[in-house]
DNA sequence: TTAGGGTTAG
């Protein structure tokens, strides 16, 4: 009959009771005297002892361990240890079942203490204690441990080694690793014990050891779907995802059985291949196999589909999938943000929230992104909360992500404050603040965390020179530029890219110095078109017609329809005034069906975003902004605002021309920002999806003086903080 | 009585 938890419950106490009588009561109690008078049978009912052996006694002992064990209670394996104690048992005979009893009831602090204790212990007890503290990822005293055998006399066997391989790779210790290994050959375990063998192939797997895993996995003979999957799991995590998929050709050619674990590595592989034929595959070897439910492999189908462009397939696994946790959630809210989704990214994130899922640093820096990309600052700083909620603001991946997102929505003084907290700071986060203070145009800021870098012990990589480099060039500080490009051209460990001479090109390119531009783009391997057009924009700045001819031509030879390419010419002409070639290219644009982006700003108001388009009145209060446009325009013309109407590009007359610059969309959205926005202490921010224009900027700086609003834009390229009449830029951008 | 491989990132 089955016994109800609580019957048992008396039984064990009655037992105990027993003992404990027994020492209070009787005479003191002597190892001779208990097993004379008593003891438990196999129902753990207390029955009289009558000269049962210290046999039996011991029996009895490790079936109340048993128990503990059932109900892991952790004080009732200590009243036992202390019962045993008091009454003169041996207790240390029983000490490799008591340590086994406190492991499996998670108390590794009282194993350790009976361990230190024990004269002797069985090589399963050492076992046991190295592999608790693996699981508990203690690898230090797991490694302390290990340490200790050889001394004692103690030889690890098959047990101890496909255990302690993990703690060489969790603290990198590759000598350490290489030494068990020798000690593996020695003993012939190395190819004939799978646990060992893959337990090693992890090891070096997970070290970069790629090669040294890979000639273990070829001399064990019998290879089994563990050991095979640890080798593709190293290749995947080093980016040789081809190799990845070549070892599990050859697994599925020896007729192994993929399981849910080698189909979560092996997707991962694909997608990052965007080899979306042979993922499908596997797709379909899922579902044969049963695992459509595993939730793992069912990540990896989701991000496989993300990564290969089909976000709508990636989010069918995700809504057929019940229970998805924490990294499944965070997975499909990566791949939109990937897949420039941002929308529907963040309104999934809140879903995860309303299902009481927690976001973790994987989660919340994806969805910072997507504010980032959306520009969306409220929402970016009230994701700041969820992260310091979570206890993540010095984590450096959370802390990256919000350096950029108050980076991008121009707030410098939040992307220092975050980046100050840090505590392990790497090369990633110190290129978000160096970007952030390029976009905000404070290059001198940025050159001096870049000449910080090394004496923090970190190495500048080429998305640092990308950074610092575009810091300089948006400061217009062309030596301090120019300098640290030649720097990168001598230094074996960087791989020159297009985005370090664009960067480059446009530094010299503002600066006037298009000759010396047009030479470097010439030097590149095969320049593409963003390089080709960087140096168009400045011919049109600087009005360089023939030049612009030439550049346009390059160009146009490696992208025909490149409509920026044909937008920049079109505008330097209409700027130059040649009205002729205005027109006969937009013909050509027309038959190309080339299509001009139309400008437009955005702005935050009050929690919501507001667009507008030049001369736009589809917005609500179109007619209260217009007016207030109007006598805005009068108030800053009396203190010496002129219309620039070189910045008109369209065949009109003056007064005409002066009427189209009024209406532009970035001067609709302040207007209707100043009009509208409770706060007046606020400051206020636009957005723009093109370059804000010359006579806008003289605009808003006389606007920030007479309305005493701080006005931050943030264009195509970069920031301005307009303040009391003046630019961050200092008019050069 | 003790043992091996997995999913999300800039």
């Amino acid at each position: 009959m089955q016994r109800s938890p609580k019957t048992r419950a008396v039984g064990f106490t009655r037992i105990l009771n027993f003992f404990t009588t027994l020492q209070t009561t009787g005479p003191k109690p002597t190892q001779s005297n208990l097993l004379k008078t008593s003891c438990v049978d196999q129902d753990n009912e207390v029955v009289p002892f009558n000269n049962r052996s210290l046999t039996e006694t011991s029996n009895a002992y490790a079936s109340l361990l048993r128990r503990c064990i059932e109900r892991k209670s952790v004080s009732e394996i200590r009243r036992i240890q202390l019962h045993m104690t008091k009454s003169g048992f041996p207790h240390l005979s029983l000490g490799n079942k008591l340590i086994d009893a406190y492991l499996k009831c998670e108390s590794i602090e009282d194993a350790r203490k009976l361990f230190d204790e024990m004269p002797q212990r069985h090589i399963v007890t050492w076992n046991s204690m190295i592999a608790s503290y693996i699981r508990h990822k203690r690898s230090q005293e797991a490694l302390k441990l290990y340490q200790m055998m050889l001394p004692e006399g103690v030889l690890p066997d098959e047990f101890t080694f496909s255990s302690i391989f993990k703690v060489f790779s969790d603290l990198r210790l590759l000598p350490e690793g290489r030494k068990a290994h020798g000690l593996l050959v020695v003993s012939g375990l190395e190819v004939s014990n799978l646990f060992v063998g893959s337990a090693l192939v992890d090891m070096y797997a997970k070290l970069g050891k790629l090669r040294d895993a890979r000639l273990v996995v070829d001399r064990v003979m019998e290879k089994d779907v563990v050991l095979v999957t640890a080798l593709i799991v190293g290749y995947t995590q080093h980016g040789k995802d081809g190799e990845a998929l070549e070892v599990f050709r050859n697994l599925v050619k020896e007729g192994i059985k993929a399981n849910e674990f080698t189909f979560a590595s092996i997707l991962i592989a694909c997608g990052n291949l965007e080899e979306l034929g042979k993922g499908k595959l596997i797709h379909g070897l899922i579902i044969k196999s049963g695992f459509e439910s595993v939730v793992a492999s069912q990540t990896s189908l989701l991000t496989m589909y993300s990564k290969c462009g089909l976000i709508d397939d990636s989010l069918k696994v995700f809504d057929r999938f019940v229970n998805a946790n924490q990294v499944m959630w965070t997975a499909v809210i990566v791949g939109l943000v990937q897949n420039g989704r941002e929308e529907l990214a963040l309104s999934i994130f809140r879903r995860m929230i309303r299902s009481s899922i927690n976001p973790n640093s994987f989660t919340l820096s994806a969805t910072l992104r997507a504010c980032s990309s959306l520009a969306m600052f409220e929402q970016g700083k009230q994701i700041h909360g969820r992260v310091m909620k979570a206890g993540l603001d010095k984590d450096r991946f959370a802390g990256a992500a919000l350096i950029d997102m108050y980076g991008k929505c121009g707030n410098i003084e939040m992307a220092r404050s975050v980046f100050d907290a840090l505590v392990e700071i790497d090369v990633v986060p110190v290129n978000s603040m160096i970007y952030s203070y390029a976009q905000s145009g404070y290059g001198h800021e940025a050159l001096k965390l870049f000449n910080r870098m090394r004496d923090m012990g970190l190495e500048p990589n080429d998305a640092t020179f990308v950074s610092v480099l575009a810091a300089c060039s948006n400061a217009g500080l062309i030596e301090e530029g120019l300098n640290i490009f030649s720097s990168i051209r001598s230094n074996p460990t960087i791989d020159l890219s297009r985005d370090h001479y664009a960067c480059v090109v446009d530094m010299l390119g503002r600066a006037g110095r298009l000759k010396e531009a047009e030479i470097l783009i010439n030097q590149v391997k095969k320049p593409d078109v963003v390089l080709w057009r960087t140096l168009l924009s400045a011919c049109r700045i600087h009005g360089e017609v023939e030049m612009a001819k030439r550049v346009m031509n390059g160009a146009l030879e490696l992208e025909p329809g490149d409509e920026g390419t044909h937008v920049l010419l079109s505008n330097l002409y209409a700027s130059t005034g040649n009205w002729t070639q205005v027109i006969k290219m937009k013909s050509t644009m027309r038959e190309m069906r080339l299509k001009k982006n139309p400008a437009m700003t955005w702005v935050d108001v009050d929690r919501g975003v507001h667009t507008f388009m030049a001369g736009d009145w589809s917005h609500p209060r179109s007619g209260e902004i217009y007016e207030m446009l109007d006598s805005l325009i009068e108030k800053i013309k009396d203190l010496g605002y002129v219309p620039d109407t070189r910045f008109v590009l369209q065949d009109l007359d003056e007064k005409e021309k002066e009427r189209s610059l009024y209406y532009h969309s970035e001067k609709l959205a302040i207007t209707f920002a100043l009009l509208s926005n409770s706060n007046k202490n606020t400051c206020i921010r636009i957005f723009k999806n093109l370059r804000v224009c010359g006579d806008c900027h003289t605009w808003i700086k006389f606007v920030s003086k007479v309305a005493r609003r701080e006005i931050i834009a943030r264009d195509a390229k970069r920031f301005h903080h307009f303040r009391d009449g003046l630019c961050s830029c200092g008019d050069y951008w």
